[in-house]
DNA sequence: TGTACTGTTACGCCGCGTGATAGTGG
DNA sequence: ACCACTATCACGCGGCGTAACAGTAC
């Protein structure tokens, strides 16, 4: 049985995350007849699937559903996880090219005929300038 | 001389994305004896390039400085953005390494012999698993 | 008089950081 | 009485979405 004061020093996690953690129903503390929250070893075991969770980039409310999924359940998730994982390299990857183009080229002209279409966006042009390369 | 509705449908931003812009100070739109908000021709040019400079994932804060900086100054910030989105890419990558490993084998045990060490947090245990593959 | 446009508040999101203020243990 | 610990508010961040309410043009 630890106090928060332990769990911050092993955890490697704020105090405040580890309010926050507790607020948010993701831990659920015990606490001391003075109100002071403390941490059983399996409420560590729960802090250590947390943070690898986070590792993982998952956000909390994602986590809280991995915490209480059977294993199948979780295996989806993480499928799931590493499926967007692969899609935002691939944005991030064509982020990059684009950038690229604009130092070796410069920022692409508003009015050039090439990009003139009725009926698109701005907003929808920039996105397909990145995506032509 | 376009009012908020037309521009709207030209960029593809939303009526609170162009007044946030307003506010913040990244566009200074000038404004009718009514109060409304005109958008001229070199304001819908620094549109396009606000919209470019989203696109390559750049904060508003970053934008702001880029619109009003020389040639060699955005070839500086653009290399570092690079740069930075070169790390993200890389660290998606350890990420989704790190799952496709629990896929196979689980989550990794919080007590194992391997991962022991006296005064090494558990957030840093989580970091070194998924860096070591 | 209606309706389609415009404007200004202002709260909510997420995952905490960063105080401020107050109670408790030893 | 001191100090180290604990607790609970509550505002702030970024980039808007989403009302709610009010004025203006036609």
């Amino acid at each position: 049985m630890k106090k928060i004061k332990e769990v911050i020093e092993l955890s490697g996690l704020s105090r405040r995350t580890l309010q926050y953690y507790d607020d948010t129903g993701l831990m659920d503390n015990i606490r001391t007849a003075e109100n002071y929250r403390l941490y059983r070893d399996e409420d560590l075991e729960q802090l250590w699937k947390i943070i690898l969770y986070k590792e993982m980039g998952f956000q909390l409310d994602e986590i809280r559903k991995l915490l209480s999924s059977d294993e199948s359940d979780m295996n989806n998730l993480l499928k799931i996880r590493a499926a967007s994982v692969e899609q935002e390299i691939s944005d991030l990857q064509r982020i990059l090219a684009f950038i690229e183009k604009v130092i070796d080229f410069g920022l692409p002209d508003m009015n050039a005929e090439v990009i003139k279409a009725d009926g698109v966006t701005l907003a929808e042009m920039a996105g397909r300038l990145s995506e032509r390369l």
